[in-house]
DNA sequence: CTTGCTCCTGTAGTCACTACAGGTTTTATA
DNA sequence: TATAAAACCTGTAGTGACTACAGGAGCAAG
C-alpha cells in the first residue's frame, strides 16, 4: 500500500512538514513521485518515521537516529553500539534532570518568598543582591 | 567606576558576545563609549547584566526576563505581577522534569534490554515495532 | 464546474546564543 | 620608541529541530 504525505503523517504522527525536512536531512529515503509529482510513502518508510518519532520522545537528538537507523541496516552485531549511544542519551538526560531540579529548588523558594501587597519584592531583591 | 566589555563580562559571568547580544535585543541599555567606540560600563548595568544570568540560570526566557526588568523599575506594587511570572516559570520547568523522567524510566528500560553479541537488537525492535 | 482541500517548492523565522572575518585601538614588553 | 599581542569594534552566518508562511498546482466531491 502506498499512501500520500497527509496520510502517512496521520500514521507516523509526524507533521507534514517536519516530513519534508526529514527527507531534506537524509533521514528517511526520498519518496517515490506520482506522475504529477505528489510524494508517495510506503509501509516502511512510515515505519522509519515512526521510529524517528519514538527516538526524538525519547530525547535521542537527529545526529543519534541516523547513527541508529544505520545500525539498524547493518550486518555486524549492532546491539552493542546501539546501548551504548542509548547509554550516552539516559545520562544527558539525567543531567537535565538534575539541572532542572536545581532551578525548581531555587524557583521554589524564590516563589514563596514573593506575596502581595509587599514594598520591595524580595524576589527581585535577591536576584539584583551582590 | 567604568569598566571595558571584558571586564564586565568577568564581573558579570555573562560572555562578551552575549553581552553585545543583550545591547541589541534592548535587555540591557546602550552603554557609554569611549572616544574610540568602546562600551563602557557602569556598576548598575553589570549588575542588570549578573541578574539576567541568574534569571537564565533558573530557566526564565528572554521575554519574561524584559518583563521582571521593566517591573523592578516600575513605582507600582510589582510583587504579585513578579511572583506570577515565577510561579508559570516554575511550572515549566515541573513539565520538564516530569517529561524527562518519562523519557528516563522508558529509556532505562530500552538500555537494559540491550546485551552485547545480541542477534537481534531487543531496543530497536521496540523503537520499530508496530 | 466550482469550491475547498491537499500538495508542491522555496524561503524565512524561532530561541538564545556562538563563531567567525576583517578591521581598529590599547596595553605591555624590548 | 617601536612593535607585538591583546582587547575591542561591526556585521554576518551558523546552531538544532523544527515551524510558518507565500504563492502556486492538482485533485475530489457535490
Amino acid at each position: 500500500m502506498n499512501w500520500p504525505i497527509g496520510k502517512a503523517s496521520e500514521r507516523s504522527g509526524v507533521s507534514i512538514e517536519t516530513i519534508r525536512y526529514y527527507e531534506r536531512e537524509g533521514i528517511t529515503p526520498k519518496p517515490g513521485r506520482t506522475a504529477a509529482g505528489r510524494r508517495v510513502y510506503d509501509a516502511d518508510t512510515i515505519l522509519r518515521l515512526r521510529f524517528v518519532k519514538r527516538c526524538r520522545t525519547l530525547g535521542f537528538s537527529i545526529a543519534d537516529i541516523k547513527a541508529l537507523l544505520k545500525l539498524s541496516r547493518s550486518q555486524d552485531e549492532s546491539c552493542e553500539d546501539v546501548g551504548a549511544i542509548g547509554a550516552n542519551n539516559l545520562e544527558l538526560v539525567r543531567n537535565k534532570i538534575a539541572d532542572l531540579k536545581r532551578m525548581e529548588g531555587a524557583l521554589q523558594a524564590l516563589v514563596a518568598s514573593c506575596h502581595k501587597g509587599q514594598k520591595d519584592c524580595p524576589m527581585l531583591q535577591e536576584l539584583f543582591a551582590d
